[in-house]
DNA sequence: ACAAGATAAATTGTGCACAATTCAATTTTA
DNA sequence: TAAAATTGAATTGTGCACAATTTATCTTGT
């Protein structure tokens, strides 16, 4: 008689991942209400504040997301006024992206968002910093 | 002149956080395509495993879902034969979740799928349950 | 007993997320 | 160098995920 203990929610690693991730991203949503973004737009302007201009293809290896999620996404920042999207050209098939000026200047209002979300997060900074590493090193290892 | 080192990618918990659960769940999709589940199926199948008999209301509250999500879900596994729904005598309201054989057979197959998993991740059993009892310390202590 | 409030699902609308396919541009190779 | 293969975005279709609203049922207070 099996007691399928491996198939117990609380003893998946998935589970309790895929459910901090979704709480996390909930949590986020008043603060970014306010930069008028949701999640994905924000960590594609994050991606856009550290490389100031990139392609398409790039982004989509930075965030780890395909054509299928990122083009309608980029779209829409083009219409909210944040971004720039323009073909290469060197080669017409790549999608330059690069910062309006009111893009740029959303950096700032954005500042307070990460020391907000450290607000709701009542874990002592060594094991934030466990858990920061640990993530790392299951994409690294395990992710490919 | 800020040098907004809390907004980069890498210095965010929640970015990783958010691409590993998305990375995960892209690693389960070719085992449970097997049982005809996606993945959000496959963890409601879990708790049905575990509790043989629940309400709508109950099976929100562990997968941390909502009506929203959960109604289609729920009707697409009643359309696939595994669960049954119906309305409590008590309470019509409460929509009362049962399995069918079909639903409980599904279980023999769904036991080998953790050990897949597990072969995929290349990390030590030691980091795995740091890993695990982080997120579920994030969980009780951050996602009130 | 009944109106007012609370509760449980369902519905509606928006925005991902990804697989699979398509299309155009570029590169490789016979 | 022309055909074949590859590449980068875009498109199409499916399935969540959640906020907000609606509907039906139940509970509570008078």
């Amino acid at each position: 008689m099996a007691d399928y203990e491996q198939l117990r929610l609380n003893n998946q690693l998935c589970f309790p991942l895929y459910v901090c991730a979704k709480e996390v991203v909930r949590k986020y949503k008043p603060l970014l209400d306010e930069l008028d973004l949701t999640y994905t737009q924000y960590i594609t302007m994050m991606a856009m504040w550290e490389h100031e201009q990139l392609s398409a293809k790039e982004l989509g290896a930075i965030l780890y997301l395909d054509s299928g999620t990122l083009t309608p996404v980029l779209k829409t920042l083009e219409k909210k006024g944040f971004v720039v999207r323009q073909r290469s050209k060197d080669d017409e098939r790549s999608l330059i992206l690069s910062l309006t000026p009111s893009g740029k200047n959303l950096q700032d209002k954005a500042a307070s968002v990460p020391e907000a979300m450290m607000k709701c997060i009542d874990m002592s900074l060594d094991d934030l910093h466990t858990l920061h590493k640990l993530l790392h090193k299951f994409m690294d290892t395990s992710l490919k």
